[in-house]
DNA sequence: TGTTGTGAAGTCGTTCACAGCT
DNA sequence: AGCTGTGAACGACTTCACAACA
């Protein structure tokens, strides 16, 4: 068992492993073998073990793994177990369809605070459902004193990097940011990107050359 | 100059060399070295040059790159000079949020026709702007009729496959993928899928370990 | 016997360092 | 003199292959 210096590429795996194992233990499948699910998963077996031995070992040779073990050591791995309060900055188009997205809940992502330049001008619906749009002058105060620790990002790329330092000042610790732009942030705040901009260009590319090899 | 084999990630950072270009574009700038782009993107300049030379030797031994030439090759590499036939299938929130998305529209993915299992239900609003919403069983002949090519799911997870399966039999040849699951494709039909699930879990993984090292 | 855990080998992408142009 | 283009060195992640062990 090692430590340290854990490869992004095997975090990334690993949710795929316990969404994996979550479908095993709904088939009533108690015990699988890296074999097996590397096959289901699209990878090298050997693959799944070096994952899973960065944090322990959990398998039982001869044998595989035991199913709901398992699943319950992932997701305690992958700190999903407990909830994360979150605030959303931009409720634009795309910001109103991420307070609405069931996605969040479910990986234990609250949004208990949501900002916007122009509140008034807010999509969300205005019901007791979302919470009350709020400006991006009010996000220290709110941040601080609802113990928020999450920030998502999706105001346009020019407003992105000032609502990142307001965040970051607030006090949070991990953003995960829409705006196709790089972020600088001090180190211990950890920034996750999801840029559909360049998911599409990168599809456009390979579109692109398909008929010309 | 080479040819073959484009790491996935060289395809990903073009989209950003574009989007500087554009920018130093704005800012007057005729000419750029690999240094400068390198310090803007946070990347080393040896990367930039080598990513470049995959396609072509762009720049000027001593001086640089001229930056509206690089952008234009660029754009034409990665293929944003034409526009793309999209279908959108799911309009639940995800869905919905899609169709605004304004992102679509600026790299040139227009969505010609949305599809939902449940027609009647869909969140669009329901105004001309956007195409009505139709049954799963009229993808075929819609995405015919249309010359559709590229589609996207945001489909439960549960109905990704059977989505998948009856796009490509329509004839489609890319697909953006929302749904958190490995779709199984033929290997002419490329692929990009967006898990905001997995963001998610790993940002999490990330942060649970923060004060305990 | 069957499958894990892991050192060793292999592969792929990044960075270095310099020759080659302008 | 300055900066690109690129072979060679490096490093990181993946796969192999086998010893360890239930």
């Amino acid at each position: 068992m090692k430590r340290l210096k854990i490869p992004d590429a095997t975090v990334r795996r690993l949710s795929d492993y316990a969404r994996m194992l979550d479908q095993l233990d709904e088939e009533g499948i108690r015990i699988v073998s890296s074999d097996t699910l590397a096959s289901r998963c699209g990878l090298n077996p050997a693959q799944i073990r070096k994952d899973l031995a960065y944090f322990g070992e959990f398998g039982v040779r001869g044998v595989g793994y035991r199913v709901r073990e398992l699943k319950e050591n992932l997701k305690g791995i992958l700190g999903v177990t407990h909830t994360w309060r979150v605030a959303l900055a931009g409720a634009g188009n795309l910001g109103s369809a991420l307070v609405a997205y069931r996605g969040f809940l479910t990986h234990g992502f609250i949004i208990h605070a949501v900002f916007d330049k122009y509140p008034e001008r807010a999509k969300l619906p205005r019901n007791g459902r979302f919470p009350k749009v709020l400006g991006l002058d009010r996000i220290k105060t709110e941040i601080r004193r609802r113990g928020i620790q999450i920030g998502i990002i999706a105001v346009p790329a020019e407003a992105a990097q000032g609502v990142a330092e307001r965040l970051v000042g607030a006090g949070i610790f991990g953003i995960l940011n829409f705006a196709p732009v790089r972020l600088r942030v001090p180190k211990h705040v950890k920034v996750k990107n999801v840029d559909l901009g360049s998911e599409l260009e990168s599809l456009s590319f390979f579109l692109s050359k398909r008929d010309t090899p």
